[in-house]
DNA sequence: CCGTAAATTTGATGTAGGTCAAATAATCAT
DNA sequence: ATGATTATTTGACCTACATCAAATTTACGG
């Protein structure tokens, strides 16, 4: 497991159980089915959405190119950073790939636990880390490594991502076209 | 002012005067000059940087390839972000470019405080933030704009840079090479 | 099943930006 | 200053990947 998950459950678990309990009635679950968007640009990210079940993707337009920046899974948050942070309106769509379960965690109700218990903002505090961390891996893999290495790299770290989505939005969260990517593809079968 | 650094800087001011104090004591200013390392690969980054006067960058080796992945000025922070948090080696450097004045925040001392007060909690939370909305938007920039624009963008963002620093250091920056960058500087100047 | 639409592959061609090499220009120590 | 060293520019060429277009495969509603 990543290190940086690991560290957020360990913590998780060493709540005090009174603490836990009020955690968990700020969750809401909900379901959504594919394609449904859970956040549209113009509107402010209100919530982290935990994922329990099904796949999601964020992604942004430039021009008339979609740009996939997350792919989420179970267990992995979805959250629009800034738009979370600042609570403003921001730019990114939050879509269900497939159906889709989610615990929902309110902004507001979250941050009043927040400062009632140091030990919930040191949590919240661990997702950003995560979320910065990540981000700064990722920025890495783009400056170091050409697509081919960047799928390959994608593929031993996120199998699930390559068996189950369409070439277009691997493709997208790659920043490759789906041509290349179809070629790096057919190259790396025929080896 | 950055929205993110205005938020800081407000909540520390907000700050009571005795905690204020409390957090001053953990600051130790130092001196470095130029050229020098204030961190290596292999080293555990045990502080934040806060820079009082001078340049500063982080950068890595990818081969024989340097990468620039952040330059600091007045007021910024240095820090070393996944070996800070885990408490682990890191795998960059951050040198001084220019003579340097930094005040060392301690990681120890600093949590201490951390836990102690809630405030400083949410000051530490604050950077975190702001650290990972910036390489957000600086991955954003890598995956919509190609060499000229990230240049533009750089030197309407940072002019300071693009003032101070030689080729090889800005061409790391935006991941050209220096060839490219100077390609791009000339055309700009007879345009 | 079959026809149609969507997804994927394959091919031809263009271009941003890399690399290597040489020419200037700037910096610096004696 | 003057030579030596380092930084920057310029030129020739090459490669990874984009784009456009067509072919093929897959999925899917009737």
């Amino acid at each position: 497991m990543n290190p940086y998950i690991k560290r957020i459950k360990d913590a998780s678990n060493q709540l005090n159980p009174e603490i836990f309990a009020e955690l968990e009635e700020v969750f809401v679950d909900k379901k959504f089915s594919k394609g449904a968007y859970l956040l549209r640009p113009g509107q402010i990210c209100s919530s982290h959405l935990l994922i329990k079940e099904g796949i999601a993707r964020k992604f942004y337009f430039n021009g008339h190119k979609e740009i996939t920046t997350e792919i989420y899974f179970h267990d992995d948050v979805a959250v629009s950073l800034d738009s979370y942070i600042m609570q403003k309106p921001g730019d990114v769509f939050i879509e269900a790939l497939t159906e889709l379960e989610v615990t929902i965690i309110d902004y507001g109700r979250f941050h009043k636990l927040t400062h009632k218990y140091p030990e919930v903002m040191m949590l919240d505090k661990m997702f950003i880390e995560y979320y910065a961390v990540w981000f700064e891996q990722r920025l890495k893999e783009f400056q170091t490594m050409d697509a081919s290495q960047r799928y390959l790299s994608l593929l031993e770290k996120e199998p699930k991502i390559i068996r189950f989505l369409p070439v277009t939005i691997i493709a997208s969260f790659l920043n490759v076209s789906l041509e290349t990517l179809s070629r790096i593809r057919s190259k790396m079968t025929s080896e």
